[in-house]
DNA sequence: TTGAAAGCGTTACCAG
DNA sequence: CTGGTAACGCTTTCAA
């Protein structure tokens, strides 16, 4: 059984399709009469029509979707950041067509460009691989299309972008643990590719040599993104010795898999090891200990971008924007005083 | 800018505009000289054409995209069947078109007519609230589009479904509490509307009711969908004198809360309350203690789903089909026996 | 108040 | 091998 189209309503009701649009859309400057109007709708009914969207975004170059592009669907970060896009999206009565890039260059790059061909009416890139800069998203700018990008290694002059301040929360969390006493401080370093949450790794080193140290290699443990590493690189800081008596995590998915390094190893957070992560996942909130972590509100960080989609929408001559989300420490209960007796 | 269309390749390459489709799409049987070819490609090339994607899904009936309507961004339950549908769908260079309900009637319905205006070319729909049923599905079903739906309250007769076991594994994971010796087993029953998830809750009392125990109202807590709800039911339910023993929480999600709900009560898990929940979401093999649930592999789960849309693409005259995902008890820590002396 | 027709950017059929 | 042209289903201007 076909679906019905507007010339299938205009023929049950004894209409030109013109006046099938005109009732479907409520048209006021042009005005149908009661009469006609109800034989109209009659026909809809009975014939269950439904406008197309595709014949309608041919016609109005409009597809009422907005893009997004996120590294990974297995990161309950970009969960939130996609969380906070659809809020605002579902506000504006836009949809979600949602590309993951797997933590793969290749697939990444053929997201922005799916994106591209599918006139969605903005887009946001979550960049891990692909250069801003590139010729892709040179391309994307050109069209005029609302963009917004971020995890760009520096915030781009002449594109809407929002950007993470990471390096204040690093700070603030790695003073923290110094304060606490810490001095043996290990880094996981989950990332997908070397670069990516640079500046938290930077704010690691900053840290660190304001007290007079020189980064020891030994305790950054370069690892993949899952849960799974996260354990096992937490593991392997863990069992170095002297061991670490705290460890900053990249992100909090590989704290939680940390956390559960440390158990199994038999050691108390934060009383023989100190642990503080990044992002404030609302789970964050509920480990066993609670988390001690830089709070990046990955909701509201999606939910700006969103919103300087449709604002550039809505105007299109607006200057470019720079959205700044900063980041602060949440103090928690998995970083405690440093052991007095440092395990040898 | 303007985007570049085929007309202006065709101009630019001195052909027909049906050449440029025929160098675009390879066609084979309608050969093109390489000389013209490459002149088209060239001239593709320098003025960046993409072929537009809503033209070609006008013409062609086709969208390249799978419509995915879930009940909720917030629980890692359905990002991992997101999940699972990304993959095949990624496989199968299709691009996912992502609505979530929000936990809301409204928005449910709303979902269902935009994914079907918009002509996806395969739609699955995890109902909360939609009777599939009702007029709406079988609206869509009319238009032959491949459509899975899941979480309906009876496998339909006909539509393709997958449904979960739920039963045995309730049973199976309540089997597991009484063998330990539990006899005061409360049920965290977070749900976003009544009747949700009743085979879960149904099991419950069918295994209570094995050992002669009638459904004793008090140990049910019926709260929201949150981590913080799973939280605070848990809490009441933990305040309850005499406590429960055990606590079935309906969710990994509510019962993360749970979990951190006896850690704030001082209880030890298990020693002195176990806690069993569903799902079985990555991180339930990483909590503290890892929590024993009920696995039900959220992504196979989407994977079969999307698995099947594409079967029925390939091949619209298949057999209705109705998958089953078993489910099975996964032990882990946080269950144990039962305490000796009952806490008054 | 209603209708005819142009056009949005493609693809595919049929001629040349 | 290449080009003309008719759809696809809709909106919107212009006329009636």
């Amino acid at each position: 059984m076909k679906r019905p189209t507007q010339a299938d309503v205009a023929q049950l009701a004894n209409v030109s399709r013109a006046t099938v649009s005109y009732v479907v859309n409520n048209l006021h400057n042009n005005q149908v009469s009661d009469e006609t109007r109800k034989r109209v709708l009659q026909a809809i009914e009975t014939l269950g029509y439904q406008p197309d969207a595709m014949a309608q975004s041919l016609r109005l170059g409009t597809t009422n979707t907005i893009g997004l592009l996120i590294p990974d669907m297995d990161n309950p970060h970009y969960w939130h950041i996609a969380k906070g896009v659809e809020k605002e999206t579902q506000s504006e009565d836009y949809d979600l067509l949602l590309i993951s890039a797997s933590l793969d260059p290749h697939r990444e790059l053929h997201g922005v460009r799916a994106l591209s061909r599918r006139r969605v009416d903005g887009l946001i890139l979550i960049l891990s691989f692909v250069d801003p800069q590139g010729s892709e998203v040179r391309q994307l700018l050109k069209q005029k299309k609302p963009l917004v990008v971020t995890n760009a290694r520096v915030p781009e002059p002449d594109v809407d972008s929002v950007v993470i301040n990471d390096l204040d929360g690093t700070l603030e969390a790695m003073n923290h643990l110094i304060a606490l006493g810490h001095r043996r401080i290990g880094f996981v370093y989950g990332v997908a590719h070397q670069g990516l949450g640079s500046q938290r790794l930077e704010g690691y080193q900053q840290a660190l040599r304001q007290i007079g140290q020189e980064a020891d290699k030994s305790l950054i443990i370069n690892c993949g993104t899952t849960l799974q590493d996260g354990y096992e690189g937490a593991k392997h800081l863990l069992n170095q010795s002297p061991r670490p008596t705290a460890l900053m995590v990249i992100n909090d998915l590989l704290a939680m898999g940390a956390l559960r390094a440390a158990a199994d190893l038999g050691l108390r957070v934060p009383q023989d090891v100190s642990i503080s992560s990044f992002d404030d996942i609302n789970l964050a909130l509920f480990t066993n200990p609670r988390l001690t972590t830089v709070s990046v509100n990955a909701s509201a960080l999606g939910q700006s971008a969103a919103r300087m989609i449709f604002n550039r929408l809505y105007d299109p001559h607006l200057p470019m924007q720079s959205v700044h989300i900063e980041s602060r420490l949440i103090i928690r209960d998995s970083t405690g005083q440093a052991p007095v007796t440092p395990s040898s």
